[in-house]
DNA sequence: GTTAGCATGTAAGGAGTTACATGATTTT
DNA sequence: AAAATCATGTAACTCCTTACATGCTAAC
């Protein structure tokens, strides 16, 4: 029980319910799921597979089929990973509030109920406030030599924080709203903060730097 | 040169620039100024000092004094420490556009000219269209399979995205009107996009992770 | 007098990147 | 026939955290 990759680990499982796939497809769309959250390698993404082979929560077929071509690696989810992946995303806590443990958490919202939902966009909630009552009451308290821009980047940091909250505030009742429909991959309720499912990026992002 | 730590170091010389400390103090400096940014445990600062007083950009007295007292290692910046840190804060690589490299290169604005600042504000505004246009196109190229939640994920970090390209757009306009002062800690100008100067948060922001 | 916070480190290990290595297949 | 991108890895290295270890000092 290594404790393994973490958000790489939780993002192979979620990705692969959507069918089997080889590794430099499931990169491509990890990638794009993730999108401007996070990035991986090749040199974290095979060690990882290769963990969770050991692990027996994936399983490897070969593609041979057409004779002509080479045979590539497909990765597919075994049983025991779909109970690994769901324990890991009914699980709320403190990795499912941090900013990068929440995103993942997100990001496969479809694949769990409304009430783990609930309690993980809540607890997000009072992580942020937790956040902000810190630099606030420091605001108070403390005054001291801090030039305009370091000011200026904590204000910013401050209202990106907000606006989270706002968001969340959005999300969580919403989901009250639809909790009706439990497990549903769409929350029930016409006027919803959630998108309408149409255009969508899936690509990978380009990440230049 | 073993490519030392990026972010860790430009954050200890810069704030060294306020007067020597030991390595406790500099510790909450660092997380108070970086704020959300980034937070660092002693497991990465004192070996970091070791280095930089390896290459000579710190030096470190001991703060003998009181004769009851215990003795404290004050660290201070060496010359060779203030030239390299000019050359870390003028350099307007791509390190200066990713998230965490563009937030310390701003922490210290301050210490840098108008010309340099203009010029990694600018970076990284280009750094973020770029990302900005990647995500649009795929948006428009590809509809694939996507549940509401990974959809409503992109579609808000889309957005903040876009809010930091309008802080940026804010904060450039404000340095080309203010340019006229080169090298001020404050820009010029009555009606700037930076704060007033007023209270300010200094404490560690809490990090309950 | 005890709790909280000041103060200084080290060792082991986790999580990832970059660069290397190699070759197949598709597109232009 | 060249360029792009598909495809699969490994080795070395970076950067950082956690947990350990130790003791001082101020405040309640």
């Amino acid at each position: 029980m290594t404790k393994r990759s973490g958000v790489l680990e939780f993002a192979v499982l979620g990705i692969l319910h959507e069918g089997p796939m080889h590794g430099y497809e499931l990169r491509k769309r990890c990638n794009a799921v993730l999108g401007s959250l996070r990035a991986f390698s090749y040199g974290s993404l095979y060690p990882c597979l290769k963990q969770l082979l050991a692990a027996g929560w994936i399983a490897k077929d070969t593609d041979a089929a057409v004779p002509g071509k080479r045979s590539r690696i497909v990765y597919r989810l075994t049983a025991e990973g779909k109970e690994h992946f769901q324990s890991l995303i009914t699980e709320t806590g403190p990795s499912a509030w941090e900013d990068d443990g929440f995103g993942v958490h997100f990001a496969f919202f479809g694949r769990t109920d409304a009430a783990t939902r609930l309690r993980i966009l809540e607890g997000r909630r009072s992580r942020l406030e937790e956040r902000m009552d810190g630099v606030r009451s420091a605001l108070a308290r403390t005054r001291e030599r801090v030039d305009s821009y370091t000011l200026e980047l904590q204000r910013h940091g401050l209202e990106s924080v907000e606006r989270e909250v706002r968001w969340l505030n959005e999300l969580i009742e919403t989901e009250r709203s639809g909790s009706t429909a439990a497990g549903s991959d769409v929350p029930a309720g016409g006027a919803t903060a959630l998108a309408p499912v149409a255009p969508v990026m899936t690509t990978e992002i380009t990440r230049t730097s």
